[in-house]
DNA sequence: ATATGTGCAAACTCTTTGCATGGAG
DNA sequence: CTCCATGCAAAGAGTTTGCACATAT
């Protein structure tokens, strides 16, 4: 299936090319509305899935309030999740050795690390 | 507010208490039943939050689907989730100096590890 | 006896889907 | 001119709440 480039994708688009922590779809229509004002959630749903699965986003999957995203492209990096204003923060070092507290006969592949507390604006 | 002791919040304890891993409201539901069969999914939810706010559960945040509970007196661990069974293992390490990663101004109070792979059944 | 706990169903929230219209190619 | 994409509204899935009845204390 061919993809159209609309008004709406290329605003959902420059979201995340100008955001610096993973976005709620609830964000992304806020953020999106600044552009077009007629986007609605339903479009930014669709959008988001398809980007997805085309590889330009992947899921951030915290377990605060539903699922983020962000752009596929950035490094490898963890989060810091503030309990104050549910935002998400990018970490961008990883601690080292993580993988390594996997028993005997476990193959890792991948790991993420969240951190809980208080961001410098809620502390 | 005092609490009493039910049928139903005693079956949910057990539930808890027989449990190896972290369990959803769901789980809580169809094990709960199995001792008190009239048992409604509200008062899984309601008693969940109760033990929770008590200290005596802990939500367990891993992305996959929905909010887990386990004890709280349960040692420090992580999880390793197996991406072809989807079940959940308990890692009883803790790497080093996790929480050293947050950037300045960030006030940490717990974190999560959660490796992915494949567990020793499905290797 | 009294007030908390329970079960049911309705309300809510978040996400997905059906359908008629809009707009990219 | 064709169809895919959009916006709306309704439908689903998961969780919470209001209410009348049950029951622990």
């Amino acid at each position: 299936m061919k993809k159209r480039d609309t008004r709406q994708r290329r605003a959902i688009r420059q979201v995340f090319l100008d955001a610096a922590r993973p976005l709620t779809p609830e964000e992304v229509l806020e953020r999106g509305q600044g552009e077009v004002p007629s986007l609605g959630l339903a479009t930014v749903y669709r959008n988001v899935k398809i980007l997805t699965e085309e590889g330009w986003l992947t899921e951030v999957a915290l377990p605060q309030d539903g699922m983020r995203y962000e752009l596929a492209s950035r490094p490898h990096h963890h989060h810091f999740v503030c309990r104050t204003c549910d935002q998400a923060f990018d970490i961008h070092q990883c601690p080292p050795s993580v993988e390594e507290i996997a028993p005997a006969g476990f193959r890792v592949d991948d790991h993420e690390v969240i951190l809980y507390g208080s961001c410098p604006a809620c502390a």
